[in-house]
DNA sequence: CGGGGATACTTGCATAAACAAGCTTATGGG
DNA sequence: CCCATAAGCTTGTTTATGCAAGTATCCCCG
């Protein structure tokens, strides 16, 4: 009981939802101001299709760990952005494919170095030994509620 | 540069987004299972009227780290469910005053349960040392990131 | 070969964040 | 005493998530 109230006075699910929120907004303002019109979760659709393109939706769903109405809308906006397309599959009407389109390709030196620079940022300060340590426990965290 | 890209390859980012968001969709989902109509986000709200009543919004924003227009829509969500109160300033009529229902007060230990239940499932083999470094970790992306 | 269930995706509705812009009320300097 | 500015809050727009429900297509089994 005293163990356990001293855990939850350190409050992890505030540190974390913050620390969370503070990285993911700087991403998005690093990508603004250095004019690349995306977010940060569909860099991460990106990601996924620079690694291989011609995903369906419910791969690039599975892939991320979105749920598949995100990736539907998020698909609606990058499209919006020229970042990729939707084509029909040959075979299988109910399913789409998603390919980059030239842009959605030259964009991906430019979006990693911002990335990189960004993470640098945030980790000003923690050493690797450090960050071991607090990976695996978010990657505990993530097991046990999965 | 090959440091850097160690670090880059842990994909921080996503990692700390996935346990974030996991840790508050639980957060959620069991207050609702439990009956108690509550966001986790409106439970932060409430943490800090329980420790003071009759905060203005602006100072809910400055404890919360929540802006403006946030708790301006959170309040009103927290209004709907009858969990607290809008009261116009006395003196200062650009002011409101914002004070626990007599259900805000009420909840207050089952929400508590709620929230020791579920970070105890998140930390399951976590050890104490480790949770204390992941935690030092993700104040200092806070800081750096501020 | 036809129908029912599974698969792939979309839409609707609620919550919440970021950011810009608007409105009302206070207040201090001239 | 009045006006410009500041303070406190609200509204609008965009992005994203979660969950439920809907639509279209496919495929297998009897």
């Amino acid at each position: 009981m005293q163990d356990e109230n001293r855990l939850i006075a350190q409050s992890l699910s505030y540190r974390l939802a913050t620390a969370s929120r503070f990285l993911i907004n700087r991403l998005n303002r690093n990508f603004k101001e250095n004019d690349l019109s995306i977010t940060y979760e569909q860099f991460r659709i990106m990601i996924r299709l620079w690694k291989e393109d011609g995903l369906t939706q419910g791969q690039i769903a599975a892939l991320t760990g979105k749920d598949e109405p995100s990736v539907s809308r998020l698909i609606n906006n990058m499209i919006k952005r020229n970042l990729i397309k939707r084509l029909p599959h040959p075979e299988d009407r109910r399913t789409n494919l998603i390919f980059l389109t030239e842009e959605g390709k030259n964009i991906q030196h430019d979006l990693y170095v911002q990335y990189r620079k960004t993470t640098e940022e945030a980790l000003q300060g923690v050493s690797a030994s450090e960050l071991d340590t607090c990976l695996k426990v978010l990657d505990t965290v993530t097991k046990n509620l999965a």
